[in-house]
DNA sequence: CTAATTCCCATTGACGCCCATAAAATCCCA
DNA sequence: TGGGATTTTATGGGCGTCAATGGGAATTAG
């Protein structure tokens, strides 16, 4: 599976659209090309985003909870009752919606930040603050990393 | 699986092309050619590398941890924002970005060092002095060398 | 009908593709 | 095995294409 990887700093211009980075787009699965989803994140003021694909596997994943636990119905309210499909121009644009916009206090400009199998989106100077923070994360933490990143652990 | 080894010094053009060296190519998996990946090394001054089929194996280990966890975001951030995809033209050449050059202070030529499973490239002086410390680190302690190597014959 | 959204066209700069050359490495055959 | 012939590599540069961006026209929604 492709995946979202990198950083792109693009413009919100007068119409409120923004160009999804180009290799982003060559991410999105063939059948659920020229299509995004957005919501806000659950962690950080800053917008989250996917394929359609994904959300259809983690609909799966919160599927497989406890049906009656409380998690379940949290995760049901917070990710599917929030969520805003939104389609791609020809161009690779769409329009960053005004509350996503507000909740990551973007304006002019806007960061992309590739995170695998989902991407974020970000006003500029506070992603560079959230990267450092995870960088220094990294480093104090090599251990951990290394088990990440080491040939033949884990599977 | 085939190995980055010994070292080359290289030119960047005007363009801000530079040659990847032959035997490195020719070290990429089949599926993966003309594709590597750049990015900071967390340890040094410089820039390091690797195929792309070495990011697809770490991007499934972090998506098998705990999918609520931050341990997942953190690295997700660390790793696929922080990497910068690259291809490589007919002749075996690729941009090195701006932002790389700038932190590895590169500019007319650069060094690559093979690593083995990956490559690093720097400056070409800088690369003297990391190479004669990483030397001397080596002879004066050859004790934990040897059991580097028999520890790998051990296994 | 007004406002929002999409379509279409234009511009600019970056990048990929192509061709060319010289030097180095490899081949090959007498 | 020596040395000319061929191939590969590193490098330079022209040019076409594509990505990001801007804005007018057309279309849709309410």
């Amino acid at each position: 599976m492709e995946l979202f990887v990198s950083q792109f700093v693009n413009k919100v211009d007068k119409k409120g659209r923004i160009s999804f980075p180009s290799i982003f787009r060559n991410a999105l699965p063939k059948s659920y090309k020229n299509e995004i989803i957005l919501y806000k994140s659950l962690r950080h003021q800053s917008i989250e985003g996917c394929s359609g694909k994904r959300i259809n596997e983690i609909a799966e994943r919160i599927n497989n909870l406890d049906f009656f636990s409380d998690d379940q119905d949290d995760f049901s309210t917070s990710v599917f009752s929030e969520i805003i499909p939104t389609n791609l121009d020809k161009e690779g644009r769409f329009i960053l919606p005004e509350n996503l916009k507000e909740f990551a206090n973007i304006t002019n400009e806007a960061k992309f930040i590739g995170q695998g199998y989902y991407f974020q989106i970000w006003e500029p100077t506070a992603a560079i603050l959230k990267q450092k923070e995870a960088r220094n994360r990294l480093v104090n933490n090599k251990k951990s990393l290394s088990s990440i990143i080491s040939e033949k652990k884990s599977k």
